[in-house]
DNA sequence: AGGCAGGCTTTTA
DNA sequence: TAAAAGCCTGCC
């Protein structure tokens, strides 16, 4: 199956661009990606042909997937290279990056894990976590992988287990996440549909979410494209180049898509320097 | 009320 | 030893 586009998709970008922990790389332009009870393995062929590994029905599920009813193109020339050097700057060195749209609990408890850790740190714990609790499923190579567990299956762990996951401290937010999902307090299908202050109030209700990592899963679990998370790195880079303030109004309803690429152009940036 | 210090697990550099 | 896509509690 070939999926086609003439926006911006570059894999290897989303890959480290932080908003996923589960993919795969199996080649130079090849990857695998968990989604729910599947795996999906896709080949960038080049001038805006990728080769899909399945069946015509889960091509849509793809598209939908990699957000490509979204015009990225279109986003990334917002940005006036006169009026904001940086911010267009960076949208052109980091075109190609888009924001997923991935299962929000999957999301929702791999940045709750994310919190104060490397990514490849939080690769490891999400992969122990699947394997510990989530279906062992089979791929369409016949290849055996985990699915991300459920509420209900996070739930089954004992402490012990779940430790073992080497989540440290967040084991017991992780416990807490499962209970208010399981129990129905957090009702992420409700909040794809919910407004930005319904969203993160219903996940700041939760032990272990605090503002950043709302913000995260409101980004990249509810596809809130305006939701603008604040770590770290990004408050070193509105320190360092936005001194007189960031122009959030300007970019409205796409500030988190301006953060990814923010954000993944000063991190490269970064890594290069110490090069 | 809202800001701040200190602690927290584990891994990585 | 410090920092890592932070958050919670307690104190003021």
């Amino acid at each position: 199956m070939l999926l086609k586009t003439n926006d911006d998709l570059d894999l290897g970008k989303i890959a480290d661009s932080g908003q996923c922990f589960r993919w795969e790389q199996m080649g130079p332009d090849e990857f695998r990606i968990p989604y729910r009870e599947r795996r999906l393995y896709i080949k960038d062929l080049g001038a805006g042909r990728f080769e899909l590994d399945c069946t015509v029905e889960q091509e849509a599920d793809s598209r939908r997937y990699f957000d490509l009813d979204e015009d990225y193109r279109s986003i990334r020339s917002i940005p006036d290279p006169e009026k904001d050097p940086f911010l267009a700057r960076a949208a052109e060195a980091e075109k190609g990056i888009r924001i997923l749209r991935q299962d929000p609990w999957e999301v929702t408890v791999s940045f709750i894990i994310s919190q104060n850790r490397s990514i490849p740190a939080i690769r490891r714990s999400v992969e122990l976590l699947c394997s510990a609790a989530g279906r062992q499923c089979l791929d369409d190579r016949g290849e055996a992988f985990y699915a991300f567990p459920s509420p209900r299956e996070i739930l089954r762990l004992t402490d012990r287990e779940l430790n073992e996951c080497r989540l440290g401290y967040r084991c017991r937010y992780v416990r807490a996440a499962a209970e208010a999902a399981e129990s129905g307090a957090l009702d992420l299908d409700l909040l794809t549909r919910a407004d930005c202050e319904t969203a993160r109030s219903a996940l700041t209700a939760i032990c272990g979410v605090g503002i950043k990592v709302a913000s995260c899963v409101q980004l990249f679990g509810l596809h809130q494209l305006n939701s603008f998370p604040i770590d770290t790195w990004m408050r070193r880079i509105l320190a360092n180049e936005y001194p007189q303030g960031y122009p959030f109004e300007e970019y409205t309803p796409y500030n988190g898509v301006f953060q990814q690429y923010m954000f993944a152009y000063y991190r490269n940036e970064h890594i290069r320097g110490r090069l």
